[in-house]
DNA sequence: CAAAGCCCTGCAATCGATTACAACACCTAG
DNA sequence: CTAGGTGTTGTAATCGATTGCAGGGCTTTG
C-alpha cells in the first residue's frame, strides 16, 4: 500500500493554521510569527511534507527546471559541463532536464515545445551546430527566452553566452609548436558548420600568420570532434609526400584517434609528429603518450552558464556581463617535442 | 514583448468546441467525431498550442519524467547509459532529469523528495554504491516506487533491475588470459562497497579456481573505477617482487591509468604485462595499445532500463522479467598477449 | 481616547488541464 | 411508437499550492 503523500492541507491541519500560513512559513519565513513558523515546521517534520512541484509550477507559471541540449551525451567533454550545471542548478531548486540534440525535433521535445509546455524555464545549449536564430523565428517572444550557450555565438545571437577563448587557445597551441621549432604545422578541423570549428580554424590561421609562417591549405584536414575523424586524418597524413611535423587537433578525442592510428601504422608520437589537442578531458593526461593540449575549464563553464541562466530567469541582470569569456591554458605533456632535424 | 502562450481554452474557442473535446481529441482521438477532431487539430495548428505539463501533471498526478541518479557524470560509461535512457524516454513523452549522487541529499534533491514533490515518476539508479534499501525505510510505500537499477542488485532488493553478466564477464576475461598462457593473473578491484566490485571480484576468484589456478590474495589490488586508481595500482605492481603477468581491471578507465603509469616507467604493455579492462568505452579501441576488454552493451542497458521503468510506471508487467541480464562479450585487441617465457 | 498604522492571518480565487457525469441526438429492435 | 443502446459533447469538479485582499488585534501618536 503506497503511503499517501501529505499535502499542504495536511500540514495546515496538523499545525492548526491555514494553508496560506503554511505556504508563507515555508517560502517567506520572515512574514509569519515565530510561533506560527515553529508550529508549521513541526507539522512539516511530523507529516514528512514536501511541496508538490506540479502545483507550484502551475500557479507560479515557471518550471523550476532548466533544459540542457547536448549534441552527444557520450562525449566526456559535454558531460563535465552538465555536471557543472547540475552543481549550480540543484542547490537553487532547479532540476536539470537533459536532451540530446538528435532527439529534439521528435514529438514534444523540440525547444519551443519544451518551453511552451512549461517543462523548462530556459536552456543551456551545448550544440555549436544548432542554429539559435531559428529559435527567434519560431515565436516572436523567444528572443526573451533565457538561453545561454557555453559556445561561440554568431554575432547576431541575442542570447547571452559564456565562451572560452577559442582563438586564443589556437594561438597558444601554435605558439607552443613554433617555440619547439616546428614550421610545418597542420590542423584537423572540427565538423563543418560548427561555430567552434570556425573559431579555432581562424585562430590557427591568424596565429601562423602573426608568427610569420605561411598557411599551407593542404595541411588543413577537414574533420570532426570524434575519434574516428582523427583516425581518418591519420590516413591522410600518412599518404602526404610532404608531411607536417606537428598537428593541432580541434579536440582531444580527435587527437586520440590520430595518434592511435599512427601508432598502429608504426609511427611514433612525438618523434614522427607532434600532436596537440583541445579540451583537456580527463583521460588526456593518461593517454600514451600523455597529451599536450589546451585546457578548458569545463566544470566552470557549466557553472557559469547555469548561473547566468538562473539570473536571467529570475530577471536579474548578469553580474558577469552578457558574453563573458573564460581563459584556456596550455598544458604541456608528452605528445609534443622538437621536430627531428632534417 | 513575449508571445502569450495559448491555453486549451484558446484552442477550444477557435475550434468552436469545449475544452473537454479538445483534450479528448488530443489524447484519445478515437473518442471524438471526425469533424471535431479535424477542427481541433486545425485550431491547434493555428494557435500553436502545446499542452501545459504542469497542469497536466497536477491533474494526472504524475510527472511524465524520470530521474537518473548517476555517481559521476563525467564518466563516459554512465553518459552512454543516459543516452540510452533518453532514447526511450523522449519519444514516450517523458523527460529525463539527471542528478549526480553527490548532489542528492542536498536540499530537495534526495530521492524521496524528488518523488514526493512529483518531479519524477521513478528512478533509474546508476550508482552501485547507493543503498537502495534505505529507500524502503524512508517511507513504507517506497517499495512500490518504480526504481530500476542497471546495476547488480543486492539479493534483498525489491526493485527491478537490468544487469550485465558481471561474473560471466570476469570469467571470460580470465579465460582469455589463461588461454594465452598466463598463470599469474592479478585483479584491480573497484571501490569498496560497490556491488559491481563485489560481483566482478567473485567472478574473478571463481574463474581462477574453476581453471585450476589458486587465487593469490597479494595479486588482488584494491582500487576504484577511475584513472587515478589504475595509476596507484601500477605503482604497487612495480614494487612487487613477484609480479602478475596479466591484470584484469575492473574498468577501462582504471586500465588506462594502469597502462599509462607503467609506460611512463618504461614498462610495455602487453610485453611486460597483459592488461584487460571492463566496459569497452568508446576510447578503448583507440588507446595505445588498443585495449582488450569486456564489452558491455551500454546503450542497450539504458534503453532496457528505461523501458522497464516506463512499464512499471504505467502499471504494466515487465515483458522482460524482473531481473533480465544482458550478455557481455570479450573484445580482443592489443593490450593482451602471451606471457614472455621465463 | 480616537485615529492611524503595522503585523499577522485566513478566505477564496487562480493557474490549465483532465475526466466523471449527465445530457442529448440518433438509431435499432421489439 | 417506445425502450434501450450507442456515440458524441458539454458542464463542472478536481488536482495542490500561491497570493491578492480584507479583517482583526495590537501599538503608536496626537
Amino acid at each position: 500500500m503506497a503511503t499517501e503523500v501529505p499535502t499542504i492541507q495536511d500540514v495546515a491541519r496538523v499545525a492548526g493554521v491555514s494553508t496560506a500560513t503554511v505556504s508563507r512559513a515555508l517560502s517567506n519565513p520572515e512574514r509569519v510569527s515565530d510561533s506560527a513558523r515553529r508550529k508549521v515546521l513541526e507539522a512539516v517534520e511530523k507529516t514528512g511534507y514536501v511541496v508538490n512541484e506540479a502545483a507550484r509550477n502551475l500557479r507560479q507559471q515557471r518550471a523550476n527546471a532548466i533544459g540542457v541540449i547536448a549534441p552527444d551525451l557520450s562525449n566526456p567533454f559535454f558531460s563535465s559541463i552538465i555536471a557543472g550545471i547540475e552543481q549550480i542548478a540543484g542547490p537553487n531548486g532547479f532540476g536539470v532536464l537533459v536532451t540530446e540534440s538528435s532527439m529534439t525535433g521528435q514529438g514534444a521535445f523540440d525547444h519551443a515545445s519544451l518551453l511552451a509546455s512549461a517543462r523548462v524555464d530556459g536552456f543551456v545549449v551545448l550544440d555549436g551546430q544548432m542554429d539559435l536564430s531559428r529559435l527567434r523565428n519560431r515565436s516572436k517572444g523567444l528572443t526573451q527566452v533565457p538561453v545561454v550557450s557555453p559556445c561561440e555565438y554568431p554575432a547576431d545571437m541575442p542570447a547571452p553566452s559564456v565562451t572560452v577563448d577559442n582563438a586564443g587557445g589556437a594561438e597558444k597551441a601554435v605558439r607552443h609548436l613554433v617555440d619547439l621549432g616546428h614550421t610545418k604545422i597542420g590542423h584537423i578541423t572540427g565538423p563543418r558548420g560548427n561555430i567552434l570549428t570556425t573559431t579555432r580554424l581562424e585562430g590557427f590561421r591568424a596565429a601562423l600568420q602573426s608568427m610569420g609562417l605561411t598557411v599551407r591549405e593542404d595541411f588543413i584536414l577537414p574533420g570532426d570532434f570524434n575519434l574516428e575523424a582523427g583516425k581518418l586524418a591519420a590516413e591522410i597524413w600518412r599518404t602526404m609526400e610532404d608531411r607536417p611535423t606537428a598537428m593541432f587537433c580541434a579536440s582531444d578525442q580527435q587527437a586520440f584517434g590520430f595518434i592511435s592510428q599512427l601508432s598502429r601504422q608504426g609511427f611514433r608520437v612525438p618523434e614522427d609528429v607532434s600532436v596537440i589537442g583541445f579540451d583537456d578531458i580527463e583521460v588526456s593526461g593518461f593517454f600514451v603518450p600523455a597529451l599536450t593540449t589546451i585546457s578548458q575549464p569545463r566544470l566552470e563553464l557549466g557553472r557559469m552558464a547555469a548561473r547566468m541562466l538562473l539570473d536571467r530567469i529570475n530577471g536579474q541582470s548578469h553580474r558577469e556581463g552578457l558574453h563573458p569569456q573564460l581563459d584556456v591554458t596550455l598544458v604541456v605533456r608528452d605528445s609534443t617535442a622538437a621536430p627531428l632535424l632534417v
